[in-house]
DNA sequence: CGGTGGTTTGACTACTTTCAACTTGGGTGG
DNA sequence: CCACCCAAGTTGAAAGTAGTCAAACCACCG
């Protein structure tokens, strides 16, 4: 009865049926996006709230010299901040990887919502702290992990995400990710971060392969990350 | 009639009078703190929302290999995510750098509060966005910036962020951080850290002395940060 | 007046980028 | 169906950036 979106927030808290129906109902008419599509580009004026019913996306900014910087990847069920329509304008970009369906949320759509489904505004503030979580694990792994830790670390955030929302076969998964993409994430030359998807493959860990991940050692894995999945708050509060 | 706290959300949203005096009644019996004490531990269940009401505070994170990620600096006026008590656990430390007052609103209060003051509640996600905001821009830094850009680039926004609650006079502003914690701040060593600002001092941009920063020439220090203050949101939509 | 935490410096090492060339995999048009 | 093309991936060598280790220095506090 639901789609991706409530799917995901239905996990965080119970929504109630006319939660979830009016979150279907408002997500009723999604956009279909060819890959490599802007929704929204820094600068703009925010609009409605975007959410991801199928397909990828990357939100990034663009440095003045040119460089790009990935800064959260947005996948199916996954939505952007629930109040960004109280910014002047976008400090950030968002992009298609993947060809994808999009539905968009009116603002004042969102706040009925979010007034009258006490459910649905609790699981969408849940939602966006553990999208703040996420973030601050990132600028962890920029910070103080090294190269290889850094990969091993978003292979096995990506890998849980996809698994949350039953993308994932055993231990593999389609990974629309080109390496210059994920270079972008990490903060590398997409030269080095082949030289540590080689030996990443070398170890036995993972191997990443044109659009999927096999993870051969997940153990292997998890050590060399240093992975600790507190940060996605998949463990919910009782009785909240 | 109000404080540091209702002050910095005034300037984002207007509270109105009965909420700016529900927020100060809120935050009426601060605790004062010491300096380098942790006011909640990754790990520890969330409690109330913790409000800076004087002194300076980090958000950070320690790796299983013992070193220190800087995430966040909370200024006086700052305060953590007010839905934070959802969680099950914290994703991250908080930790006082000078001696502080922090107030404590209880979660229950704050969801009375929000519910009550439309003003209030809107504010607080502004202030939120701009803390997200921040932290997009410092995984920005830590993936695509040289380190003398992101030395150049932090101290902008600090000194933006001290101008705006009235700390700073003239080119300068008290600055209660150490090398190493700007050093856990942005990714690099002590030692490397040492010797990027020691660089800025030479380029004639910037002097930091123990506790104090002098920015002796602003235009080129934006310029070598390659510094937008679009992302602090200090613009604000109209009609919002 | 000696500690203690913080800052500064030098020499050396390790990691990452840069640059440039070459390979591969898919898709497209003839 | 195949030749071509382009984006993506791969590799090597050289250069540049940042980390490590160790020691000295400094300022403030008790």
């Amino acid at each position: 009865m639901g789609n991706r979106f409530t799917d995901k927030l239905q996990r965080f808290h119970d929504l109630g049926d006319d939660g979830a129906a009016a979150l279907v109902a408002a997500t009723s008419r999604p956009r279909k996006f060819a890959p490599k599509r802007d929704l929204i580009r820094e600068g703009d004026r925010p609009g409605p709230v975007f959410v991801m019913l199928d397909g990828w996306a990357v939100r990034y900014k663009i440095l003045p010299n040119g460089l790009r910087q990935v800064l959260a990847y947005l996948m199916p069920g996954d939505c952007c901040d629930l109040h960004v329509g109280l910014l002047a304008e976008m400090d950030h970009s968002i992009q298609t990887i993947t060809r994808a369906d999009v539905a968009t949320i009116d603002r004042i759509e969102m706040d009925v919502i979010l007034d009258h489904h006490r459910g649905v505004a609790k699981a969408m503030y849940l939602a966006q702290l553990v999208d703040e979580g996420t973030m601050r694990a990132w600028i962890t792994s920029m910070g103080r992990r090294s190269s290889i830790e850094r990969v091993a670390h978003l292979m096995c955030e990506l890998y849980i995400r996809a698994r949350a929302i039953g993308l994932t076969t055993e231990m593999s998964f389609e990974l629309p990710l080109s390496q210059l993409l994920l270079a972008d994430s990490l903060g590398m030359t997409p030269v080095h971060l082949n030289r540590v998807l080689r030996e990443l493959r070398r170890t036995g860990a993972m191997t990443l392969k044109r659009g999927s991940l096999l993870i051969e050692q997940p153990d292997l894995l998890v050590q060399i990350a240093g992975f600790d999945e507190n940060y996605l708050h998949r463990r919910l509060r009782r009785a909240a």
